[in-house]
RNA sequence: GGGCGGUUAGCUCAGUUGGUUAGAGCACCGGCUUUACACGCCGGGUGUCACAGGUUCGAGUCCUGUACCGCCCA
C-alpha cells in the first residue's frame, strides 16, 4: 500500500519547488573537483539583471540543463556555473525609465545616488531571475554563482584591460563613432541595428566657387542637415562626368564655405548624382575619406543631438528640426533642385531607439585584429566547433571583416575605466590599482566612463573561475567543455569570449558552441512586448509545470530551426506528463510491499518481459545517442514514443494478467517492471527532473542507487544513467510483438468497424499460420484473447467460408471472425477489394523496379534483397487477399 | 546588395548517409466509466513533400533556377 495518497492528476505546484529545495540541500548540484571523477564545465550564459527572464533564457537554460544532468548521471563531475551581467546600458535604462516615471533624471541624483539605486535594482532583479531559474529546475552550482560587477570579476576586467593597453592592443583617440544622443554614450557597431526606412533623396546644387555664376555640381544627400559640416564633395576618379572638375573648387550652399571636389574610389557612381557631399564629422565612410584625403572636420551636431555654433543660423536646433529647416533655406536659395523618395537603412540605438548620430569623439578601442586572428584560427582548425556547424560560415564572415572595438561609454553604471590622466603634466596612467598621485606630482582624476558590459561578459568563462588567481578550479574546468547559448549573441559575446578565452585563458573558452534558436509565438511571430505576445515563462509554469515546458521547448528544438511555441504542443506534452504520473500509480499500487528493487531474471520466459527489456536497452543507446549529437529533439521524441506507446500502451497492459496472479510469474513480472520504471525514470530524468524524482523517491530502490557522496540522501540526480545492456538484447522477441501487435490491432479495428461492444466477446479462426507465427500467438494466447476481446482462439487447417463473417489477411495468415447478425457481407468485400489494390499497387512497384536490370545492377545488394522479401510478402498476401475475395464472393 | 535558413497533414513540426505504402503532437471523426490515467482507452488518416527543370535504377532527401516567408550582415 503506498503510503500517501495518490492524486490523479500530477500537480506540480506542490511538487516541483518540494525538489529543488531538496537537491539544494543535499548539494546535488555541486562541483567536486575533489572527485576523481571526469571533470564537465558549462557557464551560464549571465541573464541581464535588466528585470526577468523570458521564454528564450528558458530555453537557453533547459537544454544545458539537459546536458548538465545527463552528465552528471554518467558519473561525470559537473561543474555548471551560474551568474548574472550587471548589462551597463540596459539596466541604466530601465532604472532611468522609472526615474523619469517620478519626473526625474539620474542627473538629479548625482553619481553615486544613482549608482546606488542601479545597484537596488539589479539586486531585485537577481533574486527573480534566481527563483525563475530553480523554478525551471535548472541545476547549477550555486555556491560558485557570480555577477559582473562581483569585486574579482572587475579586478579581472581591469587585469586585462591594462595588459592589453601596456601591449598596444588599447588605445584612445579621437575617431567617429556611433552616438545614441538619448544614452548620451558611444556605442559600438553590434548595438546599432539598421531598420529600412522611407525618406528622401535631396539633390543640391553647390556651385563653383571660382567664375561667378558659371555652373555648379548637384549632390545628393539623405541627410541635407549635416552638409553644414560638408568639407569636401567627391566622385568617382574613373566618373568621365567629372573628371574636369576634380580639384576645382565650390561653395557650399547657406554657409558659403569653400569645398573642394576630390576623387575617392569609394564613391559608387552610381549612386544619385555621381556626386556625394562629404561630411567627415558626422558619417563614417566620409571620416574615412576625410582621412585619406586630410580633410578637416567640422562637427554640426553634438552629443544631445543639437546643431553646433558652426551650423551657424541654425545652431541650438534639433537635428530633425535642423533638416527641415536645411531644406527650406535651400529652397528659398533656389539651391534644392529636387527631392526623390528613398528607401535606406538607418541606424538605430539598440537599447533606447534613438537614431544613432556618428560623430567625432574620443573613446578607448580594442585594436581587434590580432585579437581576432587565433580566434578565427581555433575555429577553422577545430579546437572549436559549432553545432549546428554551419554556424562557422557566420562566424568566419563576421571575424574577417571586424573593426577595432568602441568599448568606453558614457554611462555610470559598469566598470570605470581604470585610466588616470594628470592634470598637471597631461600624462595618460592605465594601472589596475588606483594611483595615488602623478609621477609629476600632480592631482590624477580618474576617467570617468565605463567599459562596454560585453568587455567584462567576454571574459566570463575564466573570470568566474578566479582568474587571474591559478585557482584550482580554473585548472580543473577551463576550458569548459561546451557553450550553449542564443544565436543573437554570436558576435556580442561568442566571438569576443573565444577572441579573450585564448588570449587571457591561454586557451579557448570551450569546445563546442551550440547555437539555440530563437522561441517565437505560436504562429512563428517573434516576440514582442509591443505585439502582446509575450510567453511570461513563470505563469506558463505555473499553468502546466516546469517539467511539461521544458519537454515542450525539448521536443521542438530541432537544431537551426526556431521554435513556435505551439499551445497544442504544450498542452500535449502536459498530458504526457500526467501519463508518466498515472503509470508510476498504477505501479505503486501493484507492487505491494517491496522494499528493495528486485533483480530481474537474466532471461525471462514471457515475450513480454524480453520484448520491454530489449526495448528499454535500446533506448538507452539510442538516448546517450540523441544527447551526445545534441539531438534533443530526437531524444524527447524516442522517449515520448517509449513511454507512451511501447511501455504504457502495451508493456503495462500485457503484464497486468501476471500481477494479478500468484507466485513467480508475479515475482518476475514486478522485477521486470519496476526495473523499467526504474530505468526510464532514469532516462527521462534530464528533460523532466520533477515528476521523475517525485515518484522515483517513491519507489523501492537498491540502497547504492543515487547516493550522494556522504551516504547520507540518494536522489535520482545522482543515479546512474543507463545505457544498452547487451544481455538484454533480443530482436526475436521484437519480431514475436510485432506479428502479436498485428494481430490484436487486426482484431479491434473489425471490432471498432462493425460497432462490436467492447464487453461482447468474439471468436476468432485462424487459417494459415505458419509454425513460427503458430508458436508466437499460441505462446501469448491469453494477452491475445484479453486484449483483443475474445472467447475463443482456434487454428484451423481450412475455416469455413461463412458470408457472416469478417475476414483479415494479416502476416500471412487469415483471421476469420464471426459476426452473425453483425457482419454486412458486402461491405466486407469492398473492404478487402480496397486492400487488394493497395496491396496490388505495392507489387507492381516492387515487381517493375526488380523487373529492371539497371537496378538490380547498380542498387546495394542489401536494397535489392529487401525489396525481393517485400515483394515476397505482398505477392503471397495478395494471393490470399484473391482468393478469399472469390470464395467470398461466390 | 551579400550571406544563411525555411516552404512536408487543418495547426506546430520530425524525416540522419537518396531505398518499403512520408511520420509525431494537437485538432478532427466513430466507439468506450476496460478502476493507473477522460490530461484517459480502442479504432480511423488527413499529403500534388512550394513550383519548374536536372542527376540517378530510384529524389521529400542531391544539383540548378523561380516564387514566397524569415533572420543576419552591410
Amino acid at each position: 500500500m503506498p503510503k500517501v495518497e495518490l492524486s490523479k492528476t500530477f500537480e506540480h505546484r506542490e511538487v516541483d519547488p518540494k525538489w529543488y529545495a531538496f537537491w539544494e540541500s543535499i548539494g546535488a548540484f555541486r562541483a567536486d573537483p575533489g572527485s576523481g571523477r571526469p571533470p564537465f564545465s558549462m557557464v551560464l550564459p549571465p541573464p541581464n539583471v535588466t528585470g526577468w527572464l523570458h521564454i528564450g533564457h528558458a530555453l537557453n537554460q533547459t537544454l544545458p540543463d539537459i546536458v548538465a544532468r545527463w552528465r552528471r548521471m554518467r558519473g561525470d563531475d559537473v561543474l555548471w556555473l551560474p551568474g548574472t551581467d550587471h548589462a551597463g546600458i540596459a539596466t541604466q535604462n530601465v532604472v532611468e525609465r522609472h526615474l523619469a516615471d517620478e519626473g526625474k533624471t539620474r542627473h538629479d541624483l548625482g553619481r553615486d545616488a544613482f549608482e546606488a539605486r542601479v545597484w537596488d535594482w539589479a539586486r531585485k532583479s537577481k533574486g527573480t531571475i534566481i527563483g525563475q531559474m530553480r523554478t525551471l529546475g535548472s541545476s547549477v552550482d550555486w555556491s560558485r554563482e557570480r555577477f559582473t560587477l562581483d569585486e574579482d570579476l572587475s579586478r579581472a576586467v581591469r587585469k586585462v584591460f591594462v595588459t592589453l593597453y601596456d601591449e598596444g592592443l588599447i588605445y584612445r583617440g579621437k575617431y567617429i563613432v556611433n552616438w545614441c544622443p538619448r544614452c548620451r554614450t558611444a556605442l559600438s557597431d553590434l548595438e546599432v541595428v539598421h531598420k529600412e526606412t522611407n525618406g528622401s533623396l535631396y539633390y543640391v546644387r553647390y556651385p563653383y566657387a571660382e567664375g561667378e555664376g558659371d555652373g555648379y555640381v548637384m549632390v545628393a544627400t539623405t541627410r541635407p542637415e549635416t552638409m553644414l559640416g560638408d568639407t569636401a564633395v567627391a566622385v568617382h576618379p574613373d566618373d568621365e562626368r567629372y573628371r574636369a572638375a576634380v580639384g576645382r573648387r565650390l561653395r557650399l550652399p547657406i554657409l558659403g564655405r569653400e569645398l573642394p571636389i576630390i576623387a575617392d574610389a569609394f564613391v559608387e557612381p552610381e549612386f544619385g548624382t555621381g556626386a556625394v557631399k562629404v561630411t567627415p564629422a558626422h558619417d563614417p565612410n566620409d571620416f574615412a575619406m576625410g582621412e585619406r584625403h586630410d580633410l578637416p572636420q567640422e562637427s554640426v551636431i553634438d552629443e544631445d543631438g543639437r546643431m553646433t555654433e558652426v551650423a551657424g543660423p541654425f545652431a541650438g536646433l534639433d537635428r530633425r528640426k535642423a533638416r527641415a529647416a536645411v531644406v527650406e533655406q535651400l529652397e528659398r536659395d533656389g539651391a534644392l533642385d529636387h527631392t526623390e523618395d528613398h528607401r535606406h537603412a538607418v541606424g538605430h540605438c539598440q537599447r533606447c531607439g534613438t537614431v544613432v548620430e556618428p560623430l567625432v569623439s574620443t573613446q578607448w578601442f580594442v585594436r581587434i585584429g590580432p585579437l581576432a586572428e587565433p580566434a578565427i584560427d581555433a575555429v577553422r582548425t577545430g579546437r572549436i566547433t559549432f553545432v549546428p556547424e554551419n554556424w562557422e560560415k557566420t562566424y568566419f564572415e563576421w571575424m574577417t571583416n571586424i573593426h577595432d572595438w568602441c568599448i568606453s561609454r558614457q554611462l555610470w553604471w559598469g566598470h570605470r575605466i581604470p585610466a588616470w590622466y594628470c592634470d598637471a603634466c597631461d600624462r595618460t596612467i592605465v594601472a589596475e590599482e588606483t594611483p595615488a598621485r602623478c609621477a609629476c606630482g600632480g592631482a590624477l582624476r580618474q576617467d570617468t566612463d565605463v567599459l562596454d558590459t560585453w568587455f567584462s561578459s567576454g571574459l566570463w568563462p575564466f573570470s568566474t573561475m578566479g582568474w587571474p588567481e591559478p585557482t584550482a578550479d580554473l585548472e580543473r574546468y577551463y576550458p569548459t567543455s561546451v557553450m550553449i547559448t542564443g544565436l543573437d549573441i554570436i558576435f556580442f559575446w561568442v566571438a569576443r569570449m573565444i577572441m579573450l578565452g585564448l588570449k587571457f585563458g591561454q586557451e579557448v573558452p570551450f569546445r563546442k558552441v551550440y547555437i539555440t534558436s530563437l522561441v517565437r509565438d505560436a504562429h512563428g511571430k517573434k516576440m514582442s512586448k509591443s505585439k502582446g505576445n509575450v510567453v511570461n515563462p513563470l505563469e506558463l509554469m505555473d499553468e502546466i509545470g516546469a517539467d511539461a515546458l521544458r519537454f515542450t521547448l525539448t521536443a521542438l528544438a530541432s537544431p537551426g530551426m526556431d521554435i513556435s511555441l505551439s499551445e497544442g504542443r504544450l498542452r500535449g506534452y502536459r498530458q504526457f506528463v500526467n501519463k508518466i504520473w498515472n503509470a508510476s500509480r498504477f505501479v505503486l499500487l501493484q507492487i505491494g510491499e517491496v522494499e528493495t528493487r528486485p533483480e530481474p531474471p537474466a532471461r525471462p520466459a514471457a515475450l513480454a518481459h524480453r520484448w520491454i527489456l530489449h526495448r528499454v536497452s535500446a533506448m538507452g543507446a539510442e538516448v546517450n545517442a540523441a544527447l551526445d549529437a545534441f539531438r534533443f529533439d530526437v531524444a524527447a521524441d524516442r522517449l515520448y514514443h517509449f513511454f507512451w506507446h511501447e511501455y504504457a500502451d502495451w508493456y503495462i497492459e500485457l503484464v497486468k494478467p501476471y500481477l494479478q496472479s500468484d507466485g513467480p510469474d508475479r515475482e518476475t513480472a514486478v522485477a521486470v517492471l519496476l526495473e523499467v520504471h526504474d530505468r526510464t525514470l532514469r532516462l527521462l530524468h534530464p528533460i523532466i527532473p520533477f515528476v521523475t524524482e517525485e515518484v522515483w523517491q517513491q519507489l523501492p530502490r537498491r540502497p547504492a542507487d543515487g547516493r550522494t557522496a556522504d551516504g547520507e540522501h540518494q536522489t535520482l540526480t545522482l543515479a546512474a544513467f543507463p545505457m544498452g545492456e547487451p544481455a538484454w538484447f533480443d530482436e526475436d522477441a521484437v519480431a514475436e510483438m510485432a506479428v502479436l501487435q498485428e494481430v490484436i490491432t487486426a482484431i479491434r479495428t473489425v471490432r471498432s468497424e462493425w460497432g462490436v461492444a467492447p464487453a461482447k466477446k468474439l471468436v476468432a479462426f485462424v487459417e494459415g499460420a505458419d509454425a513460427a507465427t503458430r508458436a508466437t500467438l499460441e505462446g501469448s494466447r491469453d494477452h491475445l484473447m484479453r486484449l483483443a476481446g475474445l472467447e475463443r482462439f482456434e487454428f484451423e487447417e481450412r475455416v469455413a467460408r461463412d458470408p457472416e463473417t469478417a475476414v483479415r489477411v494479416v502476416r500471412g495468415l487469415q483471421l476469420h471472425l464471426p459476426l452473425a447478425g453483425i457482419v454486412d457481407r458486402q461491405a466486407e468485400l469492398r473492404r478487402i477489394e480496397k486492400e487488394l489494390a493497395k496491396v496490388g499497387k505495392q507489387q507492381a512497384a516492387d515487381e517493375a523496379k526488380l523487373g529492371n536490370p539497371k537496378f538490380r545492377e547498380r542498387a546495394a545488394l542489401e536494397i535489392v534483397a529487401e525489396t525481393e522479401a517485400r515483394l515476397r510478402g505482398v505477392t503471397e498476401q495478395r494471393q490470399k487477399l484473391e482468393t478469399l475475395l472469390q470464395e467470398l464472393s461466390r
